[in-house]
RNA sequence: GUGAGUGUAGCUCAGUUGGUUAGAGCACUGGUCUGUGGAUCCAGGGGUCGUGGGUUCAAAUCCCAUCACUCACCCCA
């Protein structure tokens, strides 16, 4: 049998897997939608696959998407090489400059959600295609944005219920800082190349700062023996005056966060504000989702200076820690009435009904003729509250509605049920 | 890319020291029940026992290979 792609999930309403029921992924998306919204942002789809180049400016050369050929690249039939998007923010970054949104009163603030790729190893929680809710803040350089849009995205998995948050900021400072301190790291470190991981030997010339957050009990053994100084020592005036005012924006607001100087973002752009979002109890794959800055992308794009910060919340991983709280499942929203035709001719008449209750009410038709019995245990396994009846004893345009948990039932016109049901429900104890 | 674990029905699993035609529960379809459901009882459909090869009179079972899946490493969402 055809199977789907190792990695690749289907996401359904009775899906066995938590994380892969369709109402709790609507139900995520949903409630970021609410939440952006209400601090004005817009919503914007870019297509999911771009321009190869684009994409691989997006996230930078020594990243491990690119450099692990994290990303699927294919070629079209125009010669084209195009790829599918490890990550969405280098295409609104793409889409702001190509539709000169830089006229707009800025900041433009977007935010969008869908499936992402990468070619990756899967395991759980980490998937060859997965969905990220995604927002953008573009084109303004004052910390005070950095700040909301950490809180918006903290706000986010608060509405979904979740507790056990960790928010870990850092800062990458600014390119120069970075070059001083990967200088740094270069002549610390390069006596001991030999002794360094695999990894690490390349990450040396190429991103120094990634040795220190090596897995490697070697490294760190190193790296301590080293005494290494951290980042922030490193920083300049700007970027430290910077991170300062971030850190106080996010006290005033009384978001809980802890300053963490190992958070280096993957994805190389990125300038000063870095953080991650992580839950407390879903083992090894716990960030939720993780943001930063990223003033250098638009020009590294094509375009002019445009000053950036965004999030990414990984979906799949936020439900994984949904179902690890124990947070209520939302579920498909509940059948109201059933149509049972009970003979050949109330067939077209159960469509009729149906036709005419719709949308108001949520209605299904049973599609052949069955006997009394049958119809009513059809209609309790698709959990309807009603089941309406039609056949010798109706006609007429009359139905007759049983209520499935109490039992009682009563004979009404066509015309009248969708008010009946109305009333009914209005007095769910009458019964 | 590296390491470990697991493969029997849609799902959860049983299958003895190798022994007839591979089983159960749940789910599904129908009957019990000709216009009154969720229960009971009965019946039915559904398996190349992951795949290929080997050993044997005989393999789901033993051996080898291979594939798939899962988890973990790396990195992240």
């Amino acid at each position: 049998m055809l199977r789907s792609v190792p990695g690749t999930n289907d996401f359904f309403g009775k899906s066995k897997e938590y994380a892969f029921r369709e109402p709790v992924f609507r139900h995520i998306v949903e409630s970021a939608q609410r939440v952006l919204s209400a601090s004005g942002a817009q919503t914007i789809h870019t297509p999911i696959f771009e321009y190869a180049e684009v994409l691989q400016k997006g996230v930078g050369t020594t990243s491990d998407i690119v450099v692990k050929k994290e990303m699927y690249t294919f070629e079209d039939r125009g010669g084209r090489i195009l790829g599918l998007r490890p990550e969405p923010t280098a295409s609104i970054v793409r889409s702001y400059n190509e539709h000169g949104m830089k006229v707009w009163p800025q900041p433009v603030r977007l935010f969008t959600w869908g499936p992402i790729f990468r070619a990756e190893r899967h395991q759980k929680g980490r998937y060859k295609q997965f969905h990220q809710v995604d927002y953008e803040a573009l084109g303004s350089s004052d910390p005070l944005v950095d700040a909301e849009t950490i809180a918006l995205m903290v706000q986010i998995y608060r509405e979904l219920g979740l507790k056990h948050l960790e928010v870990k900021l850092g800062t990458v400072g600014d390119p120069e800082d970075r070059l001083r301190y990967n200088a740094y790291l270069r002549e610390l470190f390069r006596p001991h190349a030999q002794e360094l991981s695999e990894d690490s030997r390349t990450r040396l010339e190429s991103n120094p700062m990634r040795i220190l957050d090596s897995k490697s009990a070697a490294d760190q053994q190193i790296a301590s023996g080293l005494g290494v100084r951290p980042m922030l020592e490193f920083l300049g005036e700007e970027a430290r005056a910077f991170h300062q005012a971030v850190v106080r924006y996010l006290e005033a607001l009384e978001v809980g966060f802890s300053i963490d100087p190992s958070i280096v973002r993957g994805l190389d752009y990125y300038v000063r504000t870095a953080w991650e979002v992580h839950h407390a109890n879903i083992g090894a794959k716990s960030a939720l989702g993780g943001g930063g800055r990223y003033d250098g992308l638009s020009e590294m794009l094509g375009g002019s200076r445009v000053p950036g910060v965004g999030f990414g919340i990984g979906i799949e991983r936020v439900a994984i820690a949904m179902e690890e709280e124990g947070v209520e499942a939302p579920t498909s929203p509940s059948l109201d009435l059933y149509l049972a035709p009970l003979d050949e001719a109330a067939k077209v008449e159960a469509l009729q009904l149906a036709q005419k209750l719709r949308p108001q009410l949520q209605v299904e038709i049973g599609y052949s003729v069955k006997k009394v019995g049958k119809a009513l245990e059809d209609a309790t396994k698709k959990g309807a509250r009603y089941a309406g009846l039609l056949g010798q004893g109706e006609r007429m345009n009359r139905v007759t509605l049983k209520n499935l948990a109490s039992g009682k039932q009563t004979q009404v016109a066509w015309n009248d049920v969708a008010r009946w049901l109305g009333e009914q429900a209005e007095q769910p104890f009458a019964d």
